[in-house]
DNA sequence: GTACACATGTAACCGGTTACATGATTGC
DNA sequence: GCAATCATGTAACCGGTTACATGTGTAC
């Protein structure tokens, strides 16, 4: 369903990872204690898009230096690892993002701000900005288009949607208020 | 990703083909022309979804009295197919659902407006209502227990996912009432 | 000694995605 | 005759889901 090739988990491990280095397992308590949930965190998804990580070298393995023999594997990301974060990070936003991926962008923005710092969140956010607001219009103008003979549950429906296109541009807007106005 | 056992899709083409029955051609443009698009319909997925309805009862072709040679399979619901359906509509609320599948969520209302009819559509919004507000409530609590340390990135995208929930919360109590101040 | 949290992993199943293939009809 | 649109379909690929399996450490 979700409408999303290079798929949304490997960047939310990358970037969780380039963080600060941890195990799967702790990873997996990060998505299910946090919102980070909706990029799920099944064991059968994060230990082998782990793995490919791996042998894709984008992860090393720092093997802990425990003394008990309780195995626990610590990744982090190798600097080809930050390399594409970043190329991710750097990526134009775009309308079909803002229909099928809303919450990755909200997950990028986290990460441009604290991976790229604070100029490049602003310029990310205008971005952002821009493209919730064409949509609204978009969508509201078809709305206006359609909504002669449509019934009240359709037209409630779609003014839901436009409303949180809405909600989201102004967040934008005073996200970038905020930014703006902020030492560092 | 998306996290629905028995697909979406499945109910979006049920509940459009009870609407009015028609081609699988006839759907995918439904989808690719509103914001029905959410739940896909590319050819990969639409044919297979709609033979596999097909060969499960819920749905029958009705042939085409066309004249012409031109091939094309009108599909209506079957009694079972609307059987199915309702199931489905009557399904409950959960705080799961509000997190995994609100654009699901907005779909079944707007079917349970259309083929239930007015009643039910307002015990479903009372349901969505509670889930949205408790789990806004959940969030909010969440926030404010860690947001001590966080970037600025962080809270503000927390931010946003709460005041979506608090926005639609807001939304499904303006359209209850819209429904009670209604004839019919 | 037993229950629980820690920690990792695997396999069957399912269905969506892209990209391609096929062919009929309509308009010019 | 040719292009565009109508209309349906298929196959390779990918990865997430659930459910299960396995074993270790810690607390009581």
């Amino acid at each position: 369903m979700s409408k999303t090739p290079p798929t949304v988990l490997k960047f939310a491990l990358l970037g969780l990872l380039a963080q600060s280095p941890c195990s799967g397992y702790d990873l997996r308590k990060q998505f299910a204690e946090t919102p980070l949930k909706l990029f799920s965190g099944s064991p059968g998804s994060v230990y082998p898009a782990l793995h490919r990580l791996h042998e894709l070298g984008l992860l090393e393995e720092t093997s802990p230096p425990s003394a008990t023999g309780r195995r626990k594997q610590i990744f982090a990301v190798t600097a080809a690892g930050r390399a594409e974060l970043i190329v991710w990070l750097q990526q134009p936003v775009t309308r079909d993002d803002v229909i099928w991926s809303l919450h990755e962008l909200q997950l990028r923005f986290v990460f441009v701000g604290e991976f790229l710092g604070r100029e490049p969140a602003v310029r990310f956010l205008e971005a952002f900005r821009k493209e919730l607001a064409e949509y609204a219009v978009y969508l509201t103008a078809f709305h206006e288009a359609t909504s002669a003979g449509e019934s009240p549950y359709g037209r409630l429906s779609i003014e839901v949607g436009i409303e949180g296109y809405r909600l989201h541009t102004r967040w934008a807007e005073r996200a970038l208020s905020e930014l703006a106005s902020e030492d560092s």
